[in-house]
DNA sequence: CTTGACTCTATAGTGGGCTATAGGGTTTAG
DNA sequence: CTAAACCCTATAGCCCACTATAGAGTCAAG
């Protein structure tokens, strides 16, 4: 089952260690059965994160859906959510864009300009000093 | 020296481990005495982060210059390439952005479509698979 | 019967930059 | 002399979604 939906045999026991899949039944020897619809459930799971949702999104989801309600109006709220978070982040990435270009330009002009020979890089120091950026995983 | 720089105690002992700050000499009971350089040192570190850089990256900048060189060329190099990595993240998200409002836009019209009861979440579902977004950090 | 490709469990590690906790010692003001 | 406010070390935990490792069992083909 792993295979047909593209993930590695150690995933699909993570996700369920991490209730997002259903404890399976097993063979005399210990090996897992898998379902049609517990390949559809792992299938589900990469199509939410996918979309961008968390692991912890989509066993909201589920929660939702084997408690037989519909997760939609749910889901929707989330994905408005997470289009507000990802333009502001867009936001924050344009402004560091702009920050890093001016740095560069004035590590451009920076030989022309006097500075003093204890500092350890006058690209970093000539700086007005800002908050710090997390940029990425 | 850790209040003046605005960073807690434990954030400057784990520099000094990280060995971002050399080890400062000590009182007798064993209590760090920080130098005005040492101070200047952590500045730089926070500054550094605050244009974008890893501490690792810093460490190499540190190396550069301990090691008598002018780290200014490398750093420049590194901004650019920096640039290069947000400029391309922007545009990732971009994408992320766009898919995020076609989804809604679908969910928006999900209730008068057709769709199985078996489904999980139609709106997640009715996705094309693409691969998975990481988002943030 | 052996070999190779699988399966199982349990546990620990990854990255990055810290933060928290436990258990102790030191310094300074009142 | 005591209490508060510091300092010290060492170790573990956080976040997230996995990935890796060790050690053991199982299954099918040749």
């Amino acid at each position: 089952m792993a295979r047909t939906a593209g993930v590695s045999v150690q995933t699909v026991r993570y996700y369920e260690r991490a209730g997002l899949l259903p404890r399976p039944p097993r063979t005399p020897s210990g090996y897992r059965i898998y379902s049609p619809e517990a390949a559809a459930r792992l299938r589900f799971i990469k199509q939410a994160q996918a979309v961008g949702f968390s692991l912890e999104e989509v066993r909201e989801i589920l929660r939702l859906k084997y408690n037989g309600r519909s997760p939609c109006e749910c889901v929707r709220g989330m994905l408005e959510e997470k289009l507000v978070r990802v333009e502001r982040e867009m936001e924050t990435l344009r402004r560091f864009r702009n920050e890093l270009r001016q740095t560069l330009g004035r590590a451009r002009k920076l030989p022309h300009l006097p500075h003093s020979a204890s500092a350890i890089c006058p690209i970093i120091e000539i700086q007005s000093t800002k908050k710090p950026r997390g940029e990425k995983r």
